[in-house]
DNA sequence: TTGGACTTGTAGCGATTGCTACATTCAGCG
DNA sequence: CGCTGAATGTAGCAATCGCTACAAGTCCAA
């Protein structure tokens, strides 16, 4: 046998999409395994048990999640700070970035119970767009480093709401704040 | 038999105890029914299925927080945004209360995912925050409805970066953009 | 007293869980 | 060639999953 050749880093693509679309909390070793093309026998030997495997694949989807904001950078930059955040937000409308969302609940929620690899996953991921932030904010600003943090807590608290269901109240938020052009 | 007549009633303050401790993704019904006395069959028979019993429970959680909600109405009204944003993130720090976030996490993946009753349940909870909110404004407030979508939308965001470990830059933000005094 | 509705215990079903034992195949090296 | 170690398939284990069949008990009304 032994002719395919599966390593980690064959299968760790395939498994994110499989986790991408039916999420975190109920994937279990056989349907990752064929949606990977191998089985769950393999899953275990390369990544030793299904902690390791998903301590690594949570690893994987950060640098994936990392690469899309590269990916993402380069564009023009916003002459305001809410020209950068109507920006973002309408990013995060996009269908791609929208199973991405749902995936990252399911990984705030295993960060805050404490499951592990989850946070540390977590925090790469908000480190990663918080440096991707402040080279977003327009130039000039008075305070890059705040205002970025500040735009962030923003933005979280709108995806968060959107997520269950309040996304006007965000949008009213963000207008009486100033955040958003009235 | 039949003495000691478990109801729904008798039995969700229970089954809601368990799950603030052990979550409710992993939630399964021999645990859940050893937590309130009884047996699976029984959480069954008077739940129907699975889903059923978790879309009571979602109802009775929302209901709970509301409950607290309103327990901590009453006080002295803050005299700025400023002062009633931190008085709340104050209180989030509470030991009680963080047992609350880690649950509310989990329900709100399953409100992204679209399980049955997490959306309901999430968004009936941040319903009844958005009341409690407005009610905490503090008098003379030149936009008592926006100002609270507003701070809303801020609290949300600052206990999601906490919950994975951001909650310096939460902080930060919040200083930044003037929401705390330096 | 009898009958039916409601409530509960016991036992178990088929499916799925993470994981392992064992055998086999293949590549590379001496 | 023969050996060794990595890679893989097959089969199955004990545990748990949600759920159900069946019997037995209690209770109230007729």
């Amino acid at each position: 046998m032994a002719q395919t050749q599966l390593s980690r880093e064959t299968l760790l693509p395939k498994l994110a999409a499989h986790v991408l679309e039916h999420g975190l909390g109920g994937a279990s070793l056989r349907p990752l395994a064929k949606a990977a093309g191998t089985s769950d026998r393999m899953l275990i030997y390369h990544f030793g048990n299904k902690e390791g495997l998903i301590t690594e694949l949570l690893g994987y989807i950060a640098a994936m999640y990392s690469g899309a904001l590269d990916a993402m950078l380069g564009d023009v930059r916003p002459a305001s700070r809410q020209e950068c955040l109507a920006r973002i937000l309408d990013a995060g409308s996009d269908p791609a970035m929208q199973a991405f969302l749902v995936l990252w609940w399911d990984i705030v929620a295993g960060a805050a119970r404490g499951l592990p690899g989850y946070r540390t996953a977590a925090e790469a991921m908000m480190t990663k767009q918080l440096a991707w932030l402040e080279a977003q904010m327009p130039e000039g600003d008075p305070d890059p480093a705040g205002g970025a943090r500040y735009l962030m807590t923003v933005i979280e608290g709108t995806l968060m709401l959107a997520a269950v269901g309040h996304d006007k109240t965000a949008r009213d938020g963000l207008l009486a704040g100033g955040l958003l052009p009235s």
